[in-house]
DNA sequence: TTCTGTCAATACGCTCCCGTATGGTTGACC
DNA sequence: GGTCAACCATACGGGAGCGTATTGACAGAA
């Protein structure tokens, strides 16, 4: 019965996370979605009863499928010093343009305990993986922190320079050096 | 003649910066800054034609002082290790709410070419700094990159945790940190 | 077929911001 | 003390979003 409905609802926080990666949390807005989805404001607020209560969904969509399922499946993998590589992969090679979003409104009060959740999470099970592969807990932490941001920064730094996605080759290399820089 | 007009402006712009600091590129608007420096909107449209070239004064004053000024004074230290540790210091410590409001608003037009020089330069100088003490060029380069988005990174994430500013034992061990991880 | 619940369109008022037009104030200088 | 330019206030029209209220379409159950 509430088929249709969710399925609605599913679309409309779609299209927030899109808009979300692309315009920031600004481009969450209700009728530039509804004119992107082909419908109105009337649909809107039968399945919302509010713009805020969007952005709650899709933040929490996001932190469902992006930090939870991405660690998931990381840690299938055996070897911490394999799960490090296939990391910085991953992540150097994902998209940013949600996380970057999100960070960007760090003060916005629906963003901002979602963000912290994230970040921490994120942190720690980076220090763990660290930690695992022979750096001693402290120094894990430091280095996770570092690690950390450095992923954000270079995304950013991308982006200021416009640079078009690195090669597979430049991937490697910077793979590498974060091996090379963060386990030793 | 002109004396008092520059005044005026120069205090637009900086209430620009301002707004930049803890709003973003969105907060740059004429109203609410009219408000701010009490006056009305009247006065801003004497000094300026357009909300963008207020933007783009702020801009220009922003890279001006912030980017070249920091440079310089840099290079008037002599050892390279010791420039590091100062740019560190001077840079992990320094608020970086307009520059990551820039970054934030990568994709404006008035915003990007401005963000691209700034970076870089920047970029540029830390890898001649790396290089100098001792790091071979391409090497430099990549961790010229990699320790410029540590910066940048580390600084969201301290907003993410909205931690505050690190203490001064947390800030001499991030350095230690740094210089060990980036120049061997 | 009628009724009912689900979903969407239309129309409205409100707020915030932009930019323009126009008139007032003030101070320097003759 | 009148003039002119610099500076600011007031008042307007317009656009973009938000949220509400009301009505309409449509499908499935009774």
């Amino acid at each position: 019965m509430p088929q249709k409905t969710r399925l609605s609802r599913e679309r409309w926080i779609e299209a927030a996370l899109d808009a979300l990666a692309d315009g920031g949390v600004a481009a969450v807005a209700v009728e530039p979605l509804a004119t992107r989805l082909g419908v109105t404001k009337g649909s809107f607020y039968w399945h919302f009863h509010d713009r805020d209560e969007l952005l709650a969904a899709a933040l929490d969509e996001w932190e469902q499928t992006g930090t939870e399922g991405l660690i998931e499946r990381l840690d299938e993998i055996a070897d911490p010093r394999e799960r490090l590589a296939k990391w910085a992969r991953r992540v150097l090679g994902a998209d940013k343009a949600q996380l970057t979003a999100l960070h960007a409104a760090a003060d916005h009060p629906t963003v901002a305990p979602v963000l912290r959740r994230t970040t921490e999470r994120r942190l720690q099970y980076l220090a763990a993986l660290l930690h695992e592969a022979g750096v001693p807990p402290a120094t894990a932490r430091r280095r996770a922190h570092l690690l950390y941001s450095a992923d954000l920064g270079l995304y950013q730094i991308a982006r200021a320079l416009d640079a078009q996605s690195p090669t597979e080759r430049e991937l490697r290399a910077l793979i590498r050096e974060i091996c090379d820089t963060f386990l030793r």
